[in-house]
DNA sequence: AGCACGCCGACT
DNA sequence: GTCGGCGTGCTC
């Protein structure tokens, strides 16, 4: 019998912590089981068994485990083992990726016990918050279903969903489509796996269910990941029409209970056989995972950025699925530099489909050029005379529109017009946004909000200049040049609510709204059959971002964004607007020419050692202020410097230096592939360990970004 | 990250 | 006289 548990805590500290196990508890003691200890000055935590053993620790004062709230562990093995893998590459403690892997209510010491599952109801149901509740230990009792779990169909009701049913379903290729399946299979032998370069609109999502339905058939679980919540409905639906309740849906608009309640129902005998979920659903359970799909591959969500861990779940899917000798498929219309990479090295198998499904062909783009447009006079506020007249036509033919202007609020920025005062946030280093609906300033980075003033604190003037155009000024400027169209707005600050952007998506997919403006939102694979006008108001407020990746970006969400239009019957119409309509991105774009822009970005990539031939680590330094920051920073630079030499860039500020009132700093590391990350982690995190021990830098904050996005 | 302890400013 | 600011130190 052990004696000692090394436990995980949800803390941001290296290591693991010993507790002992008392006699009466020792039996039921398990690796992957939750427990109740106490810790530091707080009585109790939960944390995470890692392992048993009867190795006394020395220096140290051993407390006792208080409680085992499990009979059988609720973290499998190889998700510990992951767990470890992503703490190692991502330079965060395991307590952090503890913390973001289970769901909040199976975290918490006071109410250790969840809502059973009952083994069919849907998570996306309203669950009775304190309804009774059910030992989580007795889950198992609910799994006494004879049938073999994965291969039959999962839960109780029966024969809906009986393989017949459900195979018979299953939507019928194109030409195209079923060479792109044959050759998918054909990577599949040679590569772990297979980039899907599909253009928009080409039928990605019918290849997806075929593979899905066969893994099914081989009794393999599969996870789907999407990069955003706002694409699980539309497709959900799909999937649910073909798999019926095979399929579970794991993301945080759901419930914390909701979401335990998957995760449980993963741990029995009848788990769902299909997860459909954002990066977080890396983290569930999975006995069988037999093929991972990651759609929309490129996205830069499936990057977690700020609390740590700062994981990317497309490649942790990826390292997920060669433990469990899964294969994995990446879906995109605009891979990608590093995947594309990866795809040409022979890295990765690559199957292209061209053709977009059911002929329609792609959408014609026009560049508008706003320079010319501002020097003959010809355009005052955001929008060309091309797009207002291109606006009119599709409106006229009752068709829809999609404008994306990638800035929320009204006005970027406000100005006083006689002394040049411009309201800033307080707390961090950025000017205010005006929000003209709620009357407010905000800023975009603490959320900070203010009074819009009536006149300015300065001197006193009473007329504030606008700059900029927001979505939310788009859309007031659109009611007043169309009247009769009905124009929607899809934004974060429209889309608080998971109900009030899938209304948003319904009203628009229903044709009960004429026109959508938005942000970077409505460039994501959404399917809308009306829409024959797309407008990119402003290219250069993307092309101008200060980071090594904006045209790679640029290009996705424009070539994206244009492929929402024209999607059937009939060819679509984009226009995108741009200061610089001469450069070569924008050719791009207007080209379809994914090779070309990858061609000319690599060559970039290589001359300036960035990804995917350098890797990169971003250091991150905070602290509330700004000589102790730059002292800081001086000092870790030059002690990395001692080490890696010219792989060390800067210290230098980030494009927004103060947040939350904190200093920020940054250092750079380009590291070459062929570095073993070992040795560079442990230098890195004993370099942290020192300098925080130091105590002038006592109340610093430093943290690692790994392959920044 | 929490949380408590501890040492200096404006308040009933 | 004390409430409370956040600097400092610790967590098996």
């Amino acid at each position: 019998m052990p004696h000692f548990a090394d436990i995980i805590l949800p803390v941001p500290l290296q290591g693991l912590f010993t507790y002992s196990l008392p006699a009466d508890l020792d039996g039921r003691a398990r690796v992957g089981s939750r427990v109740v200890v106490p810790f530091g000055t707080k009585k109790t935590q939960t944390g995470l068994i890692a392992r048993l053993h009867d190795n006394t620790p020395t220096g140290i004062e051993v407390k006792a485990i208080l409680e085992i709230m499990d009979e059988q562990p609720v973290v499998l093995p190889a998700q510990l083992n992951l767990w470890q893998w992503i703490a190692d590459y991502y330079l965060c403690s395991i307590g952090e990726v503890f913390k973001a892997a289970l769901p909040g209510k199976m975290k918490r010491a006071d109410s250790p016990h969840v809502d059973s599952p009952p083994v069919d109801s849907p998570p996306a149901l309203p669950v009775r918050e304190g309804a009774e509740c059910i030992r989580l230990d007795e889950r198992m009792q609910h799994s006494k279903v004879t049938a073999p779990s994965l291969t039959g169909r999962a839960g109780g009701e029966s024969g809906a969903w009986g393989e017949s049913t459900w195979g018979e379903s299953l939507p019928s290729l194109s030409p195209a489509q079923q060479t792109a399946l044959a050759s998918i299979h054909a990577e599949w032998q040679q590569h772990a796996v297979c980039l899907l370069h599909g253009v928009t609109s080409s039928g990605k999502t019918e290849i997806y269910i075929h593979l899905i339905a066969e893994a099914l058939k081989q009794g393999r679980q599969v996870l789907y990941l999407l990069p955003e919540i706002v694409l699980t409905s539309q497709l959900t639906e799909r999937l649910q029409a073909v798999f019926g309740d095979r399929l579970g849906v794991y993301h945080s608009k759901f419930t914390d209970v909701q979401r335990a309640r998957v995760w449980l129902r993963q741990l029995s005998d009848t788990p769902y056989e299909i997860i459909v979920g954002v990066r977080s659903s890396v983290f569930l359970p999975f006995a069988k995972l037999g093929l991972v799909i990651v759609d929309e591959e490129h996205e830069v969500n499936f990057k977690q950025q700020d609390p740590a861990p700062r994981y990317n779940a497309r490649n942790v899917a990826i390292l997920m699925a060669s433990r469990a000798k899964a294969r994995v498929l990446l879906g995109t219309a605009t891979p990608s530099l590093d995947s594309y990479y990866n795809a040409r090295l022979g890295k990765y198998g690559l199957v292209r489909l061209s053709q977009r499904y059911g002929q329609v062909q792609l959408p014609e783009v026009e560049i508008v050029d706003l320079q010319e447009l501002r020097r003959k006079r010809l355009i005052h506020g955001p929008f060309s005379p091309q797009l207002l007249e291109k606006m009119r036509q599709a409106l006229d033919a009752h068709e829809q529109v999609i404008l994306f202007q990638n800035r929320r609020g009204y006005a970027p920025h406000i100005e006083c017009h006689v002394c040049g005062w411009v309201p800033r946030c307080p707390h961090c280093d950025v000017s205010l946004t005006m929000h003209a609906r709620s009357g407010r300033m905000t800023c975009h980075y603490c959320g900070f909000t203010t009074e819009i003033p009536a006149r300015c604190p300065n001197c006193e003037n009473t007329e504030l200049k606008q700059h900029g155009f927001g979505t939310e000024r788009i859309e007031e400027d659109i009611a007043h040049i169309f009247p009769k169209a009905r124009v929607a707005r899809m934004d974060l600050d429209t889309t608080r609510s998971r109900a009030t952007y899938e209304q948003i998506i319904h009203d628009f997919a229903s044709g009960e709204t004429d026109i959508l403006v938005g942000t970077q939102m409505v460039t994501k694979g959404l399917d809308f059959e009306r829409v024959s006008v797309v407008g990119i108001l402003s290219a250069d407020t993307m092309l101008n971002q200060p980071d090594f990746r904006a045209y790679e970006r640029s290009f996705q969400m424009m070539s994206q964004v244009a492929g929402r239009a024209g999607r059937r019957q009939r060819q679509g119409y984009v226009l995108l607007q741009t200061m610089e309509s001469s450069l070569p991105l924008i050719q791009h774009v207007v080209s379809g020419d994914y090779e070309a822009m990858y061609t000319e970005q690599m060559t970039e990539r290589r001359r300036y050692a960035y990804p995917p031939f350098f890797r990169l680590i971003f250091i991150y330094m905070k602290h509330r202020r700004a000589d102790t920051a730059d002292h800081l920073a001086a000092e870790l630079t030059g002690r990395l410097k001692a080490l890696f030499g010219q792989r060390v860039l800067g210290p230098d500020e980030p494009p927004v230096a103060r947040v939350q009132s904190l200093f920020i700093r940054r250092v750079m590391l380009k590291l070459e592939p062929a570095l073993p990350l070992g040795k560079v982690r442990e230098v890195l995190l004993q370099t942290k360990t020192e300098l925080l021990a130091a105590k002038a830098y006592s109340s610093a904050q430093i943290y690692f970004d790994v392959d920044p996005l």
